[in-house]
DNA sequence: GTCTATAAAGGGATAGAC
DNA sequence: GTCTATCCCTTTATAGAC
């Protein structure tokens, strides 16, 4: 609760600090975190492997605190747009755009969370990621069950197997995708959007 | 050409041999190629280290072992079906089930090839890798332009962007797809086609 | 085909000077 | 905030005995 800084998060976070995680974020997505070194991060950044101690505990903090500020930004959008009470498939919609929209912003961190969340889950210190899945999952397969309900979606489609689809391949677009290219996030959305809804999408 | 004995690979391929790579596979697949030490695979085996290098060069081998392996015999699946000649629309279900059942068959075979193949990739040694790709490409892609001119699936649908989507789609199957489980390969791939054709077949 | 023993390199991390 | 210097551990891989 000091005075004057309002939007500063507490500890260092002096610019320096989101410099060296965007790198290492980077890094981490381009190469695997496993294969990718504490002085790869440090070369990238120009100084030696022992200065990014004076910033982050460990390369596992590092991955943490990446993680973390991606998958509480991510949720922060899924909410407000669950929010906003809308129709299973406009609310279905929603959720695809703020997907791809997060991989074309987030684009190393969504690699990340894709590519590394099955090593890291395994320690007890990255058990928010089975916790995450999990929400993830209550959240999408409500949203396939109720469009069932109201005939928005296929009668009879299972909504288990519809999910996993989903989840997959809206996320596994990360490894193609190029945020900048010819390509809209908003572009490979819609036509995503077009290729699943014409096939789930109840006919009357 | 050794007598009386036909169906057997060159090189000591004793059993043992491929015993072990089944082993390092099983590991690969599971922690990831560079997470997977040879002392977790030694482990495994009930053997020290050291002799794993009496079977393999190096860690590498093994892995490359692994993918040529695997790379060969689906591309022998799918070269099967591309010589049926049959319509694109029942070329592309075959080409699907063929892959589904992959990833029945050599389940940890194709997690290392969807999950190492961009850090291998890095590597003169797996060169291929790119080619298979490549070649996956344009046989799937030739496929769906065969399909969009016949008529079997929609007109003026963007076949790269089409082709990114099955490619990953399917593969990423492989992250949730357990063999032995309640849904067979067939079964998912039923399922599957099921949502993708309604999304891209042409309707009259 | 496996073991013993060990080399050589690279990994994460630390202490204290500047 | 970075550098110097270095520790300690793990890793891949080898040589030769059994």
């Amino acid at each position: 609760m000091s005075p004057h800084r309002a939007a500063e998060p507490q500890h260092a976070s002096s610019g320096r600090r989101a410099e060296l995680l965007a790198l290492a974020a980077t890094l981490f997505a381009e190469r695997g975190f496993v294969a990718t070194t504490v002085r790869d991060i440090a070369d990238a950044a120009g100084i030696l492997s022992g200065s990014l101690y004076h910033h982050f505990d460990s390369k596992d903090s590092m991955v943490d605190e990446i993680l973390r500020g991606f998958l509480d930004e991510l949720f922060g959008d899924y909410r407000k747009i669950m929010a906003a009470g809308l129709a299973p498939g406009d609310t279905l919609r929603a959720l695809v755009v703020a997907s791809f929209e997060s991989i074309d912003r987030r684009h190393a961190e969504v690699a990340i969370f894709l590519n590394e969340s099955k090593y890291l889950a395994q320690f007890e210190r990255f058990g928010y990621l089975a916790e995450r899945s999990a929400e993830f999952r209550t959240l999408w397969t409500g949203v396939l069950a109720d469009g069932v309900r109201t005939g928005d979606f296929r009668a009879g489609m299972d909504v288990e197997v519809v999910y996993r689809f989903i989840r997959d391949t809206v996320w596994v677009a990360v490894r193609w995708y190029r945020p900048g290219g010819a390509l809209s996030a908003r572009a490979v959305a819609d036509e995503y959007l077009a290729i699943l809804l014409d096939g789930i999408a109840g006919r009357p």
